[in-house]
RNA sequence: UGGGGUAUAGUGUAAUGGUAGCACAAAUGAUUCUGGUUCAUUUUGUCCGGGUUCAAAUCCUGGUACCCCAGCCA
């Protein structure tokens, strides 16, 4: 037996590196005690759960530290790949996902004349210039990872002259590539980003927010720390791959002389079974292999919506999973335990058959109709019951009869008593088959009337409880059965010469159109989320109609029957 | 190969010189009108080699492995 007084840690307390470094700067006071986050996303791309890993750490400290803020910034920097549409869903994403920037939204282009400002003071200081080389010899000059670049040749041109370049840049006096403005730090650095890095580039592209204003954008590189700083964040948290640039950043801010934030940067979220980098999954939307950025088994927040996870279940697996510098993979099968977790406190239950296998009753009087008490929810009481049509015929599910059951089968066979959940016992005593084909089509089973309601007054035992729907009352629906995306753990390993693509699972959707469901389901709503009783959990579909009823399969209950079957 | 990082059960993450813990996964049993839930129990770990110390996942030292960087992407 533990000891009682060991259990009084609360893993809640515990704080991850990143909280823990906040946490002592909050008590030496090194920024006066503030404590400033931020989330910077790029609007190129829809919001995945790797994103949320990062809200949830940097929107978490507001939660975690009295008086912290956390600012929502959008890296705007590059118009070619920046769209409108981007903006509004990852707000929309953030905001489901249960977090609240308040009046804190800001664009890094809303500093735009700010961060020219700063790069007319390198080139007076002679910390920046213009540059006519292109994009190959930029290369070329940059040098490898193991041997120095070579200086530009513009890069001593006058101070005087790199303000009047960057002027004509800056007014689109150039073709887009033709310059760029350049810092000026050492070609022979061992840190590719300190090679003399591009500060502005020009692109001749209408920004969604500047209009035509700017010919020239800052890069990332000149963007970001600077945006930061013009912020004073406090702790700006960033992916590992950030690391490198950090030096640069730190550069920048002790040229400029300017408030200095502190990057910390932990490990990206990995999960197998799916890819996580906004390139791939664009390429799976505009290569069809899935029908949206929302497509159900797509790993971004709008997918796992439609699918049917909980803000709170995401949220809980971002906790859980932690925070750490170690590149790491995490097993999907923990997501899908928060989601069975906080469904199963939550989902309504219901019965569905996914594939209808006809019953009749034969010994139950022909007309009548009985309406039977179900419990909303075992987990809380306070959901209360319903009424669930009964007749004589009825649709259980076809896998829980065989003909010629094996050992560990609890099921229907023939000569064999179940329980129809809060209904009656039955017991099959006729297989009905297809003359020609030998598929079963129906059964005949006897019922007790004396075990209505589930129970049988002699104590008699039976091994299993089916669900069922009243054929009469049925009301027929679609149901969509998803699983993993990919059949590989690790699609980005794909063998040789191939892409993640090929790793694509072809099963990973299988819709049926035949379900039979309880009629209290008809008047369900998208994102109405239930459980199946032995099933699954199934949330309805954005597509749902009343004519056209569609069930999304969120993930299914764990199903030791199935793992037993697995093993042979 | 230069530079920057990182190594703790199968997976992920704690332990800040003092009993290697937690969650998931896996396994066994109990309970159950969901083969669900719940409960109990079990298996499995400090990258490797030296050193310091009464005591090392932690400190020192030498290896090894993996990740990131050669976009006018972020």
């Amino acid at each position: 037996m533990s000891n009682p007084e060991k259990e009084n840690t609360k893993t809640d307390d515990k704080l991850n590196f990143v909280q823990n470094i906040i946490s002592n700067d909050q008590q030496s006071n090194k920024y006066d005690g503030r404590i400033l986050t931020r989330f910077p996303p790029e609007p190129n791309g829809f919001l995945h759960i790797g994103h949320a890993k990062s809200i949830c750490l940097n929107f978490g400290i507001v939660e975690k530290f009295p008086g912290a803020l956390c600012n929502l910034r959008f890296d705007d920097t590059n118009p070619a790949k920046e769209e409108e549409k981007y903006v509004e869903s990852i707000k929309e994403d953030i905001k489901w996902l249960g977090f609240d920037w308040k009046d804190r939204l800001f664009f890094s282009s809303d500093y735009f004349d700010k961060l020219y400002e700063y790069a007319v003071k390198l080139v007076k200081k002679g910390k920046a210039f213009v540059c006519d080389l292109s994009t190959e010899q930029m290369r070329a000059h940059r040098g490898t990872i193991t041997t120095p670049g070579k200086e530009s040749p513009f890069r001593n041109r006058t101070a005087e002259e790199n303000l009047g370049l960057l002027e004509q840049m800056k007014k689109g006096e150039f073709k887009d590539g033709e310059k760029t403005l350049r810092a000026k730090i050492d070609m022979a650095s061992p840190n590719l980003n300190m090679r003399d890095p591009v500060m502005y580039r020009i692109i001749h592209t209408h920004h969604q927010r500047t209009g035509d204003r700017w010919n020239i954008y800052p890069t990332y590189d000149f963007a970001h720390g600077q945006s930061d700083s013009i912020e004073r964040i406090t702790h700006s948290i960033c992916t590992l791959e950030f690391e490198n640039h950090r030096p640069l950043y730190d550069w920048f801010l002790d040229e400029l002389d300017v408030y200095h934030p502190q990057q910390i940067e932990f490990a990206r979220l990995n999960i197998n079974y799916t890819v996580m980098s906004k390139r791939k999954l664009m390429q799976l939307v505009t290569e069809m292999h899935v029908s949206g950025w929302d497509d159900p088994r797509m790993p971004t927040i709008s997918g796992l919506r439609r699918r049917g996870y909980t803000p709170e279940s995401i949220r809980n697996f971002c906790e859980r999973i932690g925070v750490g510098k170690v590149n790491s993979t995490n097993d999907v099968a923990l997501l899908e335990h928060f989601v069975r977790e906080d469904l199963n406190r939550t989902a309504m239950r219901v019965m569905s058959v996914l594939n209808p296998l006809k019953i009749v009753i034969v010994n139950y009087p022909e007309d009548q109709e009985e309406e039977l008490d179900a419990v909303n929810n075992p987990e809380d009481e306070t959901k209360g019951t319903r009424k669930v049509p009964f007749s004589k015929i009825i649709y259980i599910e076809k896998d829980d009869f065989m003909e010629d059951p094996p050992k560990k089968f609890f099921r229907l066979a023939p000569g064999r008593e179940v329980r129809l959940r809060y209904a009656y016992y039955i017991k099959c005593t006729d297989v009905i088959k297809d003359e020609n084909s030998g598929e079963i089509t129906e059964l005949h089973c006897t019922y007790d009337p004396a075990t209505k309601g589930g129970d049988s007054p002699d104590g008699r035992k039976v091994k299993a409880t089916l669900h069922w729907v009243s054929v009469k009352h049925a009301v027929m629906a679609e149901v969509r059965l998803y699983t993993h995306l990919f059949n590989r753990e690790d699609p980005e390993n794909a063998e040789d010469g191939k892409n993640f693509t090929s790793c694509l699972n072809l099963d990973s959707l299988k819709t049926l159109r035949n379900c039979a469901v309880e009629p209290s389901l008809a008047t369900a709503q998208p994102e109405d989320r239930f459980q199946f009783e032995r099933l699954g959990y199934f949330c309805v579909d954005k597509d749902s109609t009343k004519e056209n009823l569609i069930f999304n399969r969120t993930v299914t209950l764990k199903d030791t029957w199935a793992k037993v079957q697995k093993k042979k």
